[in-house]
DNA sequence: AAGGGGTGTTACTTGTCAGTAACATCATGG
DNA sequence: CCATGATGTTACTGACAAGTAACACCCCTT
């Protein structure tokens, strides 16, 4: 493996698992098994760093959306199930610490940081495919209705890190699959 | 005013605004307008003065149950519309660097540090309250719709960080209101 | 074999930060 | 008026962090 891609391994289990402002660009340097030079020679600063680690992150996060297209082929509702499992799934783990993206967002208030940018379209891109899906799911208000699916899924990542995994993040799986159980879809919706 | 409210005043403002490792015990102290000397002869240690921070805010929190209390006595509901009304309404402001005590969890994952402790306390006991309303309001599912409100609210003060203010969060507060009024409730609700 | 590009190594600069020591100052109350 | 305790001031230590310079190395290609 090449050291770019193991500097950005590094960086991502560091960053997300000490937070980005406790880890030093040595502790990557360190676990990539090479050494600061050669990471500068990689990445311009630290902070383009952070910027190229949460990319990283959410072009992953986007292939799971042609992922899932493709288990469930014109069937946006099953996605959207799919989706929701998913990720009530990883934040059932313990350990788990949530959304980089938005763990991110909050140690990195600066207006230009170069990561904001990158947090921000993809946060926004995120919601708009959970709306995308519960249009086509034939959901009656799938603004709304995408608004709450998101709003929970954050909440349930960050109060796992403050109240632990017993708590209400724990039951998002079962309160999202109840709610897109009852909420009315218009009377058409598309077969599979 | 003394020194020590002086420290944490600054200490709340600086922290919150830009993040607790992005500040200096030197940045508290000229803000306080005092210096670094006086303030550690009133705070042990950076960490400390950390948890002391967080749990003025806490002690705060609580002071609202209070306060919503005695302004709608023996109205659990009216309690909790006003509880989330007045959340919802702080969201919406925009500079809100949404909940400093979820922030915190953030921004400090180490087990042990002694912020965690009161972060910990205070969000299960915040969520002890809106549950405690719900039952006493009559509504059917109160744990239920306890986590339901709690993971909304968590969600949009940590959204309105990557995504802005323009997003989701925006319409918590409208998301609630519908959600307490179509929340199905015990019949012999209690009158006020 | 020669060259060159990517990599490793060491050492350095510059800056910042938590925390402390020693001493000066100042107000207050006896 | 003086003693005491809280506060201000300056300077310091030790640690760590971002980023750079200079040079040695190693492998791959020509």
């Amino acid at each position: 493996m090449p050291p770019r891609e193991r500097i950005l391994q590094a960086a991502r289990a560091l960053f997300y698992a000490r937070g980005i402002r406790a880890v030093s660009v040595d502790d990557i340097a360190e676990t990539a098994q090479t050494n600061k030079m050669t990471l500068y020679r990689h990445f311009e600063s630290k902070d383009l760093l952070v910027a190229e680690y949460l990319r990283s992150l959410a072009r992953e996060a986007d292939a799971i959306w042609e992922e899932l297209a493709r288990a469930h082929p014109n069937d946006p509702l099953a996605q959207l199930r799919a989706f929701v499992e998913r990720i009530a799934a990883t934040i059932a783990q313990s350990g788990d610490r949530g959304c980089a993206l938005a763990n991110a967002a909050i140690e990195l208030p600066e207006k230009d940081h170069p990561a904001r940018a990158v947090i921000e379209e993809h946060k926004t891109h995120q919601r708009e495919q959970v709306a995308g899906l519960c249009s086509a799911a034939g959901f009656e208000e799938p603004e709304r209705l995408a608004d709450e699916i998101f709003l929970l899924l954050e909440g349930a990542r960050v109060s796992i890190q403050s109240v632990g995994h017993d708590a209400p993040g724990a039951r998002v799986g079962a309160m999202l699959c109840s709610l897109l159980r009852s909420s009315p879809r218009r009377e058409r919706a598309q077969s599979a």
